[in-house]
DNA sequence: CTCAATGCAAAGTATTTGCACGCTC
DNA sequence: GAGCGTGCAAATACTTTGCATTGAG
């Protein structure tokens, strides 16, 4: 499975067995959490060096969600997908759409570039989020109604 | 111009002054040198404070090309456009496609989400750079043939 | 037996924050 | 004059690196 030179050992066999099974996208923090509950001897350092092999191996993908740290996906489910981002709760869509990569390639010809990898992230509010958001506006003005009322004369 | 409760001082004059002359994709490090040229008592801080008001204030735009730090745009040039950017000399193309505008927009309608911004940016190898890989690949296999050549005996 | 892998602590990098002072408004 | 803006140093957050030890091949 890794052997392009690599050794096998406990860890990297734990550190594997764990990522390969989530369906989250996973900071190396994460990741160590989850591991270290199975086996806690093992190092944060362990983690970032393996995530670091398994995505140059190419089983492994990098994920930048917005927030400052790197995640990762394995790409052993799907063969690749954007994400759209919900800028409230963070909660993402997976997405793909041929139609997009098709015009992303014919930019790339167009330039002479030799297209390698992509990143296209959405970011927006999930139906969710504005429904709280709305929710929330209408307590706030109701508030602020109040104040104009109370205090408005005292303001002036 | 930045009127919106901010203050107008000679640094920040200074700052937007050199920052919205520039074509480049700039990080707070670069500008503050370009900046401290002109002014040599300004500090680090002030510039990714600026910056981040700039950003904010929506005149300025953060863009990630791949190396670690942050970069801005000034956003009075274009009003929106994506990146193509060379892995192997960091040359950047940038572009504009309405098409996928549109089917970003239907994408995040069909999930309910309500688009916000999005970051695309496709990675390759420039037209140059994939010259220059060609070359070194071809002075790299006369050198093995060489080796080969005068060593194959002693190796085996 | 050799050299890659590990874990710890320390170092790096990029950015932010606390605070005293100075300058706009 | 009040409070925002500035510059410095220190703090933070994430990730990488140096090094001695362990363990796989």
């Amino acid at each position: 499975m890794q052997r392009a030179g690599l050794k096998r050992t406990a860890q990297r066999d734990l550190i594997v067995d764990v990522f390969l099974r989530t369906e989250d996208h996973l900071s190396s923090e994460d990741l160590y959490h989850l591991v270290k509950a199975q086996d806690p001897t093992i190092g944060q350092t362990t983690i970032y060096r393996t995530l670091k092999l398994l995505t140059e191996a190419g089983l492994a993908s990098e994920v930048r969600l917005g927030d400052g740290r790197t995640r990762y996906e394995p790409n052993n489910k799907f063969p690749h997908h954007d994400h759209m981002i919900c800028t409230g709760c963070g909660r993402t869509v997976e997405f793909f759409s041929a139609e997009i990569k098709r015009l992303l390639d014919g930019i790339a010809a167009e330039h002479e570039y030799e297209p390698k990898q992509h990143s296209l992230r959405i970011f927006g509010v999930c139906a969710d989020c504005r429904r709280e958001r709305n929710e929330r506006a209408e307590i706030e003005s109701s508030v602020e109604t109040h104040v104009h009322l109370d205090y408005a004369r005292a303001a002036k």
